[in-house]
DNA sequence: GTCTATAGTCCGATAGAC
DNA sequence: GTCTATCGGACTATAGAC
């Protein structure tokens, strides 16, 4: 869950084709780019709500019109942005991290890596939140939403079991990590909200115990099925 | 959970002062209460980037400048739409639910009834989610996620364990609101994503399982203390 | 591909009649 | 307490020079 840095350009500049003109010079693609985390950069600062495309603009280090010519509409724009965010945790699954060798401790690894996370990129994770919610309710863009969640369910679930894990383990692991995303999500919210770390270190601990407990009833039904 | 009308009323009243000149008069009171509920018909309807005054004022079936004649500015008037729903929630603690009389049990039918009440009002949930984002970052107003998320926990709380338990229990129950609530949050936005109705109820089921385990738990550690 | 300039719209807020 | 009318500014988007 570490800052992957610029391993996601690939992918993010693939993206939706709404992105303008195919004819993409070397330059423009980094203009491009340098758009997309502009915009992040001003979401993440004063949230969805002040996110103008002047402030974007401003941001990126381009001018208004420059903006423009890359995306058709302010819209098309945070749908960019949306994918961004999600290559970038695609390229930090694919970078990989290394984890205990039990899938219970891994499982415990990964949420505990998380929760530091969450605590020092508060704003990241607020700006993505928003972000999410402007998928939901914004007609035609729902799917990205589902893509984002999906991306983090693979990237959990590939961390509890391996690639070559068979079937029924696999799907063990997007349960697990379908569940622990949950929690992960709710704790979010809920620490920024009411600033209590010594409880939110409590839930970490529940969630934790809770998350060991699923994994283990869901192997014990693969061994003993109904 | 079910709707407790207008219940709320006498509380949002009183609130934080900003509401303008004192001289509150029957009418007045009345159509402050019309803007905030236009206001929340409003967001549920188009989400916080197209709240504008005008929408709300359309919405509420008043001027712009009665909405201004009633809030010095469009912020004063989102914290008096959270303290509405805040206010609403207390309000349906205070008309209470009958539940099952084991605490485990209560904890499960608490879930099973906020998770029927979640997927027949989504975009009220969107909306109050992204409330409480604005409150979180915008400066002055984070107290307000704060008391958003106590009021959830008094409210969820007291119904593990009734007023008249003794310390213990209360704290207890605290906690496993807590994290009912952290659940609950988290599969709101995991479910309105991913559209997967069994997936979701999967998701249900394993929290229940891990409520009922975390109380237990709670419980056992009480009556043989480290 | 990036710029300046600006069109056209909508915003939050206020003045002042009733 | 509610209205009409309007201000000044900020917004998204575009036209057209370079």
């Amino acid at each position: 869950m570490s800052e992957p840095a610029d391993a996601a350009n690939e992918t993010s500049l693939a993206s939706t084709g709404r992105g303008r003109p195919a004819g993409a010079t070397r330059k423009g693609l980094e203009t491009r780019l340098r758009i997309i985390r502009g915009a992040r950069e001003a979401l993440e600062e004063g949230g969805i709500e002040a996110l103008t495309t002047r402030r974007i603009a401003a941001s990126a280090g381009v001018k208004l019109a420059t903006l423009h010519y890359y995306f058709d509409s302010k819209e098309s724009l945070l749908i960019a942005v949306l994918e961004d965010l999600i290559a970038e945790m695609d390229a930090a699954y694919r970078q990989d991290v290394s984890l205990p060798s039990a899938p219970e401790d891994r499982v415990e690894a990964l949420i505990r890596a998380s929760w530091r996370y969450i605590q020092r990129t508060r704003g990241k994770q607020i700006a993505q939140t928003e972000l999410t919610l402007y998928a939901l309710r914004t007609k035609g863009s729902e799917w990205l939403a589902a893509r984002q969640y999906n991306a983090y369910i693979d990237f959990y679930g590939h961390l509890v079991f391996e690639d070559d894990a068979d079937e029924d383990l696999r799907r063990i692991g997007r349960a697990v990590a379908r569940q622990m995303l949950i929690g992960i999500d709710g704790i979010i919210l809920q620490s920024y909200a009411l600033q209590d770390l010594s409880a939110s270190n409590d839930d970490i601990e529940a969630h934790i115990i809770a998350m060991r407990g699923y994994l283990r009833r869901l192997l014990a039904e693969r061994d003993r099925p109904r």
